[in-house]
RNA sequence: CGCGGGGUGGAGCAGCUCGGUAGCUCGUCGGGCUCAUAACCCGAAGGUCGUAGGUUCAAAUCCUGCCCCCGCAACCA
């Protein structure tokens, strides 16, 4: 009978920076799933890659002075190398530069075009030079670029368009009456309310303003742009449209996508779409998951708060770090991260419990029985509850699993583990091993633990795969009788099974003294880090003189401000500028009350367009600058100063 | 009135659908055990279940108002 297939695919990740903890979670995930699958018998496809082109590289490239296919040819080659280091098996990686990539994506977009759901189009006057960025209309604010506020200009640009209007009704439909299309459930409201209900709009699907993408095939001054390209790859890795694969009828809907939050939207509206225009099944779930945060903040580079996962993998060990993230991951929201978190679940669950359990369960057995167990047996009435509960846990496992929820099925492993010990405690082995007539009752204790042992090890091989086969060893478990059925099952373990001896499986931490070596490790990292930072401030062209004086800063004073209503950011102030006054927006509001700045003098752009935020007029614009953490220091200026000076 | 999630002992969470002893993990304190990685087992302390009302014999759980936090959307000129 040939095997169920199961196809399962992370994002591919964008390599315009090296990759991080936050990539990893996802990755380890569908890895975690992907060895559950193919232990249960599944053909599993688990597939990852690389999203390789776009605007950004192409600048990050200019800017290194690489071409950008060398350019990420380096950063792909270090998130190979996470995925080795941190044991990802998955089954195949897409590069969007690959060739069969590049073929299939130029032939889905002429397919696309030929059946009328890609249509030319274009543009006037909705063009930010500056940005080299185009927008739609609903973009704009206030007629100007919503990036940098400037004019955009009358440019006829042409650009291809996706019909994703076509697909509203469809769309809505797929999301609110599919239950378990996209999950949490949490984001159909999100996605319906926020994005199909207002109206879909089409979408943009190609680009003139950079070079870095693939062609379109017919018409070759566009490339395409990011959302067919990359999307796409689910299927052209696969081998859809091209020679290089045959597997897309076997693996082809995909059992699930599985991504962070963030990135929920384009699969769960703009990838199923693209599915409908091309008559094509649908992906049979979409999964969002929470973000690793770190102090409360998202993990990512511009926050600074990156952790290694090398180093996190060096210190702890692959196994623990894949265990602390699977384990702590709640189902649809964030997770916290800290190093205190994982050095407390490392000691407390894998050292003290598990590792503690081996331990003292082989030691026993070869105190006792000088390793190799006798084959007689004598149970009592408090196997009973113990038995039952081991012997059920495979199906609660393979529930929380199936439903991506790792950290329950963890949790339940490590309920049985723990009743473990307390086994030993209610059986008192010690006791027992002083009376010679008690010896058939003590084997049966240590076989039934030796029993329990093995399966939660084969049932935790998914999330742990380099040190489960390290326990099975200890316990004498035969590869035979590891399989993933055989955990259903009690009393597989040879009677006279024979135990070895083995290393410490997973060390207690010392939390102090480690937290202090790497803060230490940190520390180093960040002075190295200090160079290149500066060097990578990046000025804008050079300026002369008038173009400086053509800026009209002048000193104002605050003489009233409120909240702008129905807005997070905006605060509305009525300055004092020294001609009659006026009223200034500014997106202040997450870092300023408005009684704070009552008073106070600031630097009033003074010569400033007017327009109109959120249905109220700003004349002008006060300076402040962004902190590091996402908050706003405005510019107070010295009090002496009277209201209406120029400032040069 | 844009949509949604949440506020439970020191920390992180469960319980709320189907009202009736507030549970788990970590931490703290005390005890037990000695097979074991100073681990393991037991016990204790610690909670106005955000807030104000309402329904009820009875509310963390149902209803209403309010406060606060978070996500998505909009908004930083």
């Amino acid at each position: 009978m040939p095997k169920t297939p199961f196809y399962i695919t992370t994002p591919i990740y964008y390599p315009s920076g090296n990759p991080h903890i936050g990539h990893c979670y996802t990755t380890l995930a569908c890895d975690c799933l992907a060895r559950y699958k193919r232990m249960q018998g599944f053909d599993v496809m688990f597939l990852t890659g690389t999203d390789e082109h776009g605007q950004k590289i192409e600048k990050k490239a200019n800017e290194a002075g690489v071409d950008p296919k060398k350019y990420v040819d380096d950063i792909v080659e270090n998130f190979k190398r996470l995925w080795e280091r941190i044991g990802i098996t998955y089954d195949r990686f897409i590069r969007t530069t690959d060739d069969y990539h590049i073929e299939s994506v130029q032939k889905i977009f002429k397919e696309l075009y030929d059946k009328g759901y890609i249509y030319k189009g274009e543009y006037v006057g909705k063009y930010c030079t500056p940005c080299e960025a185009f927008w739609t209309d609903s973009q704009l604010v206030d007629g100007k670029c919503p990036d940098c506020g400037r004019e955009v200009v009358d440019a006829r640009e042409e650009a291809y368009f996706f019909k994703l209007s076509h697909f509203a009704d469809r769309l809505e439909k797929l999301l609110t009456e599919n239950k378990g299309f996209l999950e949490p459930e949490t984001r159909v409201n999100e996605m319906v309310n926020n994005f199909i209900k207002p109206g879909l709009e089409d979408l943009c699907v190609s680009r003139t303003s950079f070079k870095w993408g693939i062609p379109v095939s017919f018409d070759e001054k566009h490339v395409v742009y990011v959302w067919i390209d990359a999307l796409s790859n689910y299927i052209t890795a696969l081998g859809y449209m091209n020679d290089k694969y045959d597997d897309f009828e076997k693996y082809w809907p995909a059992d699930v996508h599985m991504m962070a939050k963030e990135i929920v939207r384009f699969h769960s509206i703009i990838w199923p779409a693209m599915m409908m225009a091309l008559d094509l099944p649908l992906p049979k779930k979409i999964y969002g998951h929470g973000w690793i945060t770190f102090n409360g903040a998202k993990m990512g580079k511009s926050t600074g708060n990156v952790i290694d996962p090398f180093i996190l993998a060096d210190r702890y060990g692959v196994d623990a770090l894949r265990y602390h993230l699977l384990r702590e991951m709640p189902f649809g929201s964030d997770c916290a991260f800290s190093n205190e978190i994982m050095i407390n679940r490392i000691n407390s669950d894998l050292a003290n419990d598990l590792g503690n359990l081996v331990s003292r369960t082989v030691a026993m057995v070869i105190k006792y029985f000088d390793g190799t167990l006798i084959s007689d047996r004598e149970s009592d009435k408090v196997d009973e509850e113990f038995i039952g509960m081991v012997t059920t846990l495979k199906a609660r496992v393979e529930e929380n699993y199936d439903n991506f929820h790792f950290n329950i099925a963890l949790t339940e492993i490590f309920k049985v583990i723990s009743r473990a010990n307390k086994y030993i405690d209610e059986t008192a082995p010690w006791v027992l091993a002083k009376d010679e007539s008690k010896k058939v009752r003590l084997a049966t204790v240590l076989y039934n633990l030796l029993e329990t042992i093995r399966i939660t090890t084969i049932l935790l091989n998914p999330v742990m795969p380099n040190t489960t086969p390290e326990i099975l060893r200890q316990i004498g478990a035969d590869s035979e009788i590891t399989g993933w059925d055989s955990a259903g099952k009690f009393g597989v373990l040879p009677q006279n099974v024979t135990v070895l001896k083995g290393e410490v499986l997973f060390p207690r931490i010392d939390l102090d003294k480690e937290i202090d070596e790497l803060n230490a490790v940190l520390a180093s990292q960040n002075t190295a880090g200090t160079e290149p930072v500066k060097k990578e401030i990046e000025l804008a062209p050079e300026i002369a003189i008038d173009d400086f004086t053509k800026v009209e800063l002048r000193v104002a004073k605050v003489v009233a401000c409120e909240r702008v209503k129905k807005s997070d950011k905006l605060l509305c102030l009525q300055l004092d500028d020294g001609m009659g006054g006026r009223q200034v927006v500014s997106g202040i509001a997450k870092s300023y009350e408005p009684e704070d700045l009552i008073g106070k003098k600031v630097m009033l752009v003074a010569n400033l367009k007017p327009v109109k935020l959120r249905g109220v007029d700003s004349f002008g614009m006060i300076c402040a600058t962004d902190m590091p953490d996402g908050g706003i220091k405005v510019i107070f200026v010295d009090d002496d100063v009277e209201v209406g000076t120029r400032i040069r």
